[in-house]
DNA sequence: CGGCGAATTGACCCGCATCAACTATCGTGG
DNA sequence: CCACGATAGTTGATGCGGGTCAATTCGCCG
């Protein structure tokens, strides 16, 4: 019962900033009381950062990886001429950097995009609990593979489709996974972004990502304003993209 | 000193085609001689397939791993329209899907651009390997985070770099990954791509890469003919492509 | 020698960047 | 309450990187 509770996100009793994690990792897998025990125990309670605030420099060695509970955080690279390239971005119930965990530092920086509320989770309690209970360590390990499918996700994108395209593409990948965490509705979701964030995840121009919106709003599929998406025609936005969400692993399957 | 012959590639015992895995993964973390016997025991003999075979199809449920051996392969998404992108090429010494260990089943399918040689790996023997030594599973989760590194480096060179720069990128990446296993020196390595390969890796038409080739001989930097990458001014032809090699993590660190 | 895929080169075009102006929104202090 | 300054969004004019199309040429294998 209290397993059933928080497969809604409506449990406030240990941990409730666990919650969305929960809802995400058990539209794969089931996860016994006791694993849901072990994994609440190990997080932290959140703690808040306001919005544009670096979470986490690049290379910075880490021994505790950030669960966001919420907010908007993106996986950022600066380059030499002040170019900004985002290779994910992450939504409540994500680990941003579970990855630090084997990789011990980060290839890129971990930007507040919004203000925030992380859960941290010690790499040396994360570890105990990943020997203890082997399949939520491959739960944890399915959860990495998971954003790596997102990265190449989004190579496709950038690599194959236009700007357009690529744009629709990115607001039904957002939809699904906020709809997992129960921040979606059918129609839509809140998405506090700038225009200029939309572009470093696009490889463009801010200018250009403007112009795109309007396509996409002309084009009757989706409208992107005052902090909100609101998808007006689904099916069409999906095909439009050429998007299907095979590559989120939407899907219930033993460990 | 059956481990540290096995370290330079020369032992001919047990398994030697997982050699270059060992090479690779001893760069990060030690593998005692229990660890490296488990290892090797799971990888069955290697088969062979021709150059342009598909290895895996898209979304194909899968109960086992691909360890390259030899040759080269790609993970590939074809479009509606016929187009195709690579996010990722595999070395020898490379598993090319051990993420399905988790996923079940790829987002992408996996091609032989050369002619190849695998050695497979079943799941649940993996499993019972993980289980039995942890350290060694950690060791494989990295792996599997290394590509997703990977892929994030080439989302970089996708949005943000132009395609002079992005080629540069690449042949930089693949030196390094190269050397690890043995199969490039301080000149070059041999690379059997096409064109149109690199192409479908860098977001770009076959055409492009013929000038942008031009290009990068002409300024003396990199020469790519008849299969073979000649590096002819390597601290120039990293600076050129803002290469630091921190993505691959390349260094010894305890899981 | 003939055939075929890969590489090469040129001419032309288009998607997106760049540059530049202007408007809207919102928080802040006088 | 309004003036303001800062940041985000909007729109137009222009230029360039890389796509497209097409014609050779090269290299390898039968």
């Amino acid at each position: 019962m209290m397993t059933a509770a928080a497969e809604q996100g409506l449990v406030f009793g240990a941990a409730p900033w666990a919650d969305r994690l929960l809802m995400k990792l058990r539209q794969r897998d089931d996860i016994d009381a006791a694993e849901e025990a072990a994994l609440r125990s190990v997080i932290e309670p959140p703690q808040s950062y306001p919005a544009r605030r670096v979470i986490i420099e690049e290379g910075e060695p880490l021994d505790r990886s950030a669960l966001l509970v919420e907010g908007l955080l993106a996986r950022v690279k600066d380059m030499r001429d002040g170019q900004q390239q985002i290779s994910e971005l992450h939504v409540p119930g994500d680990f941003a950097d579970l990855h630090s965990f084997t990789l011990k530092r980060l290839d890129h920086g971990i930007l507040a995009l919004t203000a925030c509320r992380i859960g941290w989770v010690s790499h040396e309690a994360l570890a105990l609990v990943v020997e203890r209970f082997p399949h939520l360590g491959r739960l944890l390990w399915f959860s990495t593979n998971l954003d790596a499918a997102i990265h190449r996700a989004w190579t496709v994108s950038l690599g194959r489709r236009d700007a357009t395209t690529r744009l629709a593409h990115l607001l039904c990948e957002l939809q699904v996974r906020l709809e997992i965490v129960g921040l979606a509705d059918m129609t839509g979701y809140p998405l506090a972004l700038t225009q200029s964030d939309l572009a470093n995840c696009l490889g463009l121009t801010s200018v250009h990502v403007n112009r795109v919106l309007r396509d996409l709003r002309e084009r009757g599929l989706v409208t992107f304003r005052g902090g909100h998406v609101t998808i007006a025609d689904p099916v069409g936005l999906c095909d439009f993209a050429e998007f299907s969400p095979d590559y989120l692993f939407i899907e219930k399957r033993p460990r």
